[in-house]
RNA sequence: GGGGGUGUAGCUCAGUUGGUUUAGAGCGCCAGCCUGUCACGUUGGAGGCCGCGGGUUCAAGUCCCGUCACCCUCGCCA
């Protein structure tokens, strides 16, 4: 080893001891006679002095020393003196007096410091990565990814599970995402594609008798990013034999537990609350609700039916909804045209025809542009309705009940954060259960899976599938932090017979089952025990449980919105050999 | 594919209704001074295709059109 102690560990009792340490210059500040250095390394930081009694060749080298060097500082461990103790270094009692100093390596004057206070863009961090992975906010981060994942290997090694891996050249399975396909040089013309997940190879080892599989697996989808979601990224994958949906959820509750004690020192009640996908979506508008805060979504359908106003009565006789949410204090917060901006985002963002308005004046009247097209009856009972006070402030959605959803679940999560409804270091987790099977796709005139095709239904729900499909429920659990899904799982059909029916409800006749999931109907005939499992968004539960708003500070080396990497940026242009070897002509533009 | 935001020195940003100097500041960088700093201080200096292309105008960092990059978002994400 190079260095003796690392640059965090140094305390008033290693006074006197001879320590070498290695690392790269934070800062250096330059008196002349003394020079004080700043080393760092993941560890914390420290700080060196090259002093009068130094001799000059010593001085003249550290002198020479400029942002991001590293060096290895050999010195005697010694008292500040008094009156300049640093409180805000952990190791601020102590400093190195330096004996010698070896440069390891230069570096070029960075682009920016990763000691320095003010962030860079985003787009200058993620091409000097290196830079950007040397600051301690994300060595926290990924230090605290590394702590979630051991949690997580630790708890399911405990209860007997088997880590197996899993292959990454699979076979396209076309339901779902965009795969991200690689081709063949061997079988030209053919491609693999990149697991989504590992989903049939899981199911496959629970046929093979591995009972309690876990692995850390890498998925990939070629859709379009967002803020919390990157084309790579990372889940726990879990399967379990002989195991109803009851049992998966119970071992995800101990897991929760645990991870929510080791990481954040907080005691989650267990079992975790759950309510079914249907009271979400009434309650909420969304399969993933946000439970820090209520703000919940009130139906007044019946009152809209009863009123003369048109856009409420012609949504409530045309089998469509009226519902509302009611913002605490919204009515001063909220003036003409900022509730004429709110109108605007659900119109545009999720496609409502307009955002109905009322503002509860402090004596209990009920105002706005809308109030006139009510009897006073009418807006006392939307009013009581609503549990609305004086100061508070009613927006309504009048349209189909996926465009209340959709436009009310926007509001009230923006109105959640702008309200400050929540603290937004609280975490919340629950679960959501009984999702549909399947969901009628309007374009391809087709029912579509839910979850996935091989996705169990409930038992008493299996006549539906032949009666009416829209209403049959699935063994099927999504795990949800602070609204955000952070797991999904079911429990799987292990019948062929079901298989197939299932298949053929999503337009999956025999004949093309067989073309692409030939292995699994076959494994299922010999002898496949029930099974279900889940997994787990490890990027997302990095990001909730760090506080952040942004997945890509989670990964190392993420993608842009554009799935390109700035640091070595892929994806690239290959050389025309390699085209040949694969068979492959580019279309011309 | 649609909507929105941002783009000015190495970095973070300011730059007024289009016109006063040679486009500024802080940090960083370079050189000097400084025995206790830790956002050190201090003196001086270097550093600009105002993202790119076109247009309007006597005049464009500023207005218009296009385009690129990054970000947010809708669609999409079994």
């Amino acid at each position: 080893m190079l260095r003796t102690h690392t640059c965090g560990e140094l305390r008033k009792s290693h006074v006197g001891q001879s320590v070498t340490l290695c690392g790269w210059v934070d800062s250096y500040r330059d008196h002349g006679a003394a020079l004080f250095l700043d080393i760092r390394d993941r560890y914390g930081k420290a700080q060196v002095v090259v002093g009068p009694d130094n001799d000059p060749e010593l001085k003249q080298l550290a002198r020479s020393l400029r942002s991001e060097f590293v060096v290895a500082f050999t010195g005697t461990v010694a008292p500040r003196p008094e009156g300049t103790v640093n409180p805000k270094l952990a190791t601020g009692e102590i400093e190195v007096r330096a004996t010698s100093l070896r440069i390891l390596n230069k570096s070029l004057t960075p682009p920016f410091q990763p000691g320095a206070m003010d962030l860079p863009g985003e787009d200058l961090r993620l091409k000097h990565r290196y830079l950007d992975l040397r600051r301690p906010e994300m060595q926290r981060i990924l230090m605290l990814r590394h702590r979630i994942i051991k949690v997580m290997r630790d708890y399911f090694d405990e209860l007997g599970f088997v880590d197996v891996e899993t292959p990454v050249l699979g076979r396209s399975t076309p339901e779902g995402a965009r795969d991200y396909l690689v081709p063949s040089r061997i079988q030209n013309g053919k491609f693999y594609a990149l697991p989504q997940s590992p989903q049939l190879y899981k199911q496959i080892l629970m046929i093979a008798g591995y009972d309690r599989y876990v692995q850390v697996a890498r998925c990939f989808r070629d859709e379009d990013l967002r803020a919390d979601r990157q084309p790579e990224f990372t889940q726990l994958d879990l399967e379990m034999s002989f195991v109803e949906a009851e049992d998966v959820i119970g071992v995800l509750d101990g897991l929760v537990a645990r991870a929510a004690r080791e990481i954040l020192g907080l005691q989650v009640k267990l079992p975790l609350p759950r309510m079914t996908y249907d009271e979400a979506m009434e309650t909420y508008g969304h399969d993933a609700p946000d439970l820090r805060f209520g703000l919940k979504l009130i139906d007044v359908t019946d009152v809209a039916r009863e009123c003369e106003f048109r856009v409420f009565k012609a949504a409530a006789e045309s089998g469509g909804r009226v519902r509302g949410i009611c913002a605490p204090g919204g009515a001063a917060k909220y003036s003409r045209k900022a509730i004429d901006e709110l109108t605007e985002f659900v119109k545009h963002d999720f496609g409502a025809q307009g955002l109905v308005w009322l503002k509860v004046e402090s004596d209990g009247a009920v105002s706005g542009s809308a109030a006139k097209n009510f009897t006073p009856e009418l807006l006392t009972k939307i009013r009581e309705r609503l549990e609305a006070k004086p100061g508070d402030l009613l927006l309504f959605v009048a349209d189909k009940f996926e465009v209340t959803c959709k436009a009310l679940y926007g509001l009230r999560k923006r109105l959640g954060a702008e309200l400050s409804l929540y603290d937004p270091k609280a975490m919340n987790f629950s679960w959501v259960v009984e999702f549909p099977m399947f969901a009628y796709d309007e374009e391809e005139k087709q029912w579509a899976a839910m979850h996935h095709p091989f996705t169990a239904p409930r038992p008493q729900d299996v006549p539906l599938l032949d009666t009416d499909p829209g209403r049959c429920r699935a063994q099927a659990y999504d795990l949800v932090i602070n609204g955000s899904e952070a797991g999904g799982g079911t429990i799987r059909i292990h019948d062929a017979e079901a298989q197939q029916k299932v298949f053929n409800l999503l337009g999956i006749d025999a004949e093309k089952a067989k073309a692409r999931f030939g292995f699994l109907l076959d494994a299922l005939q010999y002898g496949a025990p029930p099974h279900g499992g889940i997994a787990l968004g490890i990027d997302r539960w990095v990001m909730l449980f760090a506080n952040l708003d942004n997945i890509r500070d989670c990964i190392a080396f993420p993608k842009t919105q554009k799935a390109t990497d700035l640091m070595t940026e892929a994806p690239g242009e290959v050389d025309p050999k390699q085209l040949r070897e694969l068979g492959i002509k580019l279309a011309s533009p």
